[in-house]
DNA sequence: CCGAATCCTGGACGATACTG
DNA sequence: CAGTATCGTCCAGGATTCGG
């Protein structure tokens, strides 16, 4: 098992000359995760169905504007990857709950440092450019 | 300034039974966040980045199979996100560097979390569906 | 209740050619 | 060297309809 990051080499190997190949990008787990989770309603699904598990129709009027049918390619989606199960209840009418599984629990630990980091600076992101101390050689005279 | 963050759920507000609104979600930090980063090129160039300041050609070799036009757009969106500080040399014939901000950097550390827990989970994410411990005890075969 | 099938639009992306 | 302009393709995503 990986050692701990401290930074996101993994996705670069140790290439600072050698251009990255493409076909490696491609199938880099860091860009499979980014692909994964940079639809528009992913990531909303799965902040859900980490507080609680819920049947389709509940989390369908739980998030506003989404369609039953990117909901549906979205669970498909996170269910493919084993982020989310899928039970489905043999009443009638039928029912389907979904849950994260287990790797899908762990996914949120992460995101939340993303989140994190987003919500701390909001105001510089707002703010398009934020004020950095230009350091051109010239110097501010 | 917000206290720290143990989850996601300045995502959702505290809304259990409330809907996320769909106007709230779209202006959320975090989505605009993923916005951002969703995009094929935006994080390998991020990771570049934060190694050594790189000129326009520079980055173009390095990353192999991007276009200068995806270049240019990615660099740009980096730049009016204040991710990314653009500097031009008035010399002949011109050159551009590129280098990360202080906010750039300090989005390095949430995305190698990402990173991290992508490649600590590669073989389960690639296996599809990852063994878990399934409802049904009926085991293989 | 859950979801598949179909149609349509806008934006991401690539290739190529051109410019200061 | 560091871009811009233009064109074409592909796919995410919305609306609607149908099925089990």
């Amino acid at each position: 098992m990986s050692p701990t990051h401290t930074d996101v080499r993994s996705l670069v190997g140790a290439a600072l000359e050698t251009p990255v190949p493409a076909d490696e990008y491609d199938r880099c787990p860091v860009t499979e995760v980014m692909r994964l989770m940079s639809d528009k309603w992913t990531v909303i699904v799965l902040v859900l169905l980490g507080r609680q598990p819920y049947r389709f129709n509940e989390l369908h009027r739980a998030i506003d504007g989404i369609s039953q049918r990117m909901l549906t390619r979205t669970l498909r989606g996170l269910e493919s990857a084993g982020l989310v199960l899928r039970e489905v209840h043999p009443t009638v009418p039928p029912s389907v709950e979904y849950r994260l599984t287990p790797l899908g629990q762990s996914l949120l630990g992460p995101l939340s440092g993303l989140a994190d980091w987003a919500v701390t600076n909001e105001a510089a992101l707002a703010a398009g450019r934020h004020p950095v101390a230009a350091a051109t050689s010239s110097g501010p005279h």
